[in-house]
DNA sequence: GTAATGCTTGACCTTAACGTAAGTTTAATC
DNA sequence: GATTAAACTTACGTTAAGGTCAAGCATTAC
């Protein structure tokens, strides 16, 4: 189990940041928030798979304007193996939750989007009612 | 045209704090960042409902994630009429700019409720799987 | 006239999510 | 052994979007 040929699955600080495009900062301040658990060699990090996994859900989490604390806590429900079950109930409800929130901030986006477009409709009338090109 | 009856177009600060939930601090404070221009009788100020419209607009533009400064800029397209049209065409690439970007958010959120919802299956197998109730 | 409201203007405080700078360790190379 | 580069720690700085006092007018209520 152990010895099987390590494909390159964990790697230094530095490559992380050029793969994912953060800074050393972002993810010594994502440890510090347990959102990552890089394993130590000596007192340098080393980030395994699922630190890469954790990184590419933060930054994801990040887009849609989830606080850090609240992808934290959803990242749980990724390690349901090892939960205890009122934990992992407890997870599952919070992510059900989000799951509506997410899906009422689409349908207002959508309508946002659609508010944008009216806009942008009558801007564009405007400039050329001007001469401007559009 | 300045005598036809006003129906209570305009109104205090308070009335506009409980009418959109938010406190007298945070619209001083969009009147000093100048997304707000309500008048003043003596040292008090009045909204217009012009004020109240982009209020609304500005709490819209907050839940997703706009920065004040990115309303700002895009509430000049509801203030065409006054202005450049080298103004007013920047105004214009910039909401075509910012409606693409949603769309993108748009669908990233609609993937990324794809997501929640499968882990979100996973999690509910486990639940039922320890025999705790969902 | 004075007390209580409601509104005002400062001025400093707070939180999140890092940035940045200074000095230290460790590893690799000359 | 000395140098350099990469990573480290500690700690203070920054920005956005307000919160939270303090102190002062002005109007109404008695």
């Amino acid at each position: 189990m152990q010895n099987r040929p390590l494909k390159k699955e964990t790697t230094n600080i530095s490559e992380i940041c050029k793969k994912f495009n953060v800074t050393p900062r972002t993810l010594r301040f994502y440890e510090s928030k347990e959102l990552l658990f890089p394993i130590r060699i000596g007192q340098k990090r080393i980030f395994t798979r699922r630190d890469q996994a954790r990184l590419k859900l933060i930054l994801q989490g990040k887009r849609f304007g989830f606080s850090l604390e609240d992808i934290r806590q959803l990242l749980n429900l990724y390690d349901i193996g090892d939960q205890q079950t009122t934990q992992l109930a407890k997870t599952y409800k919070l992510a059900a939750q989000r799951l509506e929130i997410m899906e009422l901030q689409r349908d207002e986006l959508t309508l946002a989007i659609d508010d944008l477009k009216h806009m942008l409709k009558i801007g564009k009338q405007q400039l050329i009612v001007k001469g401007v090109p559009v």
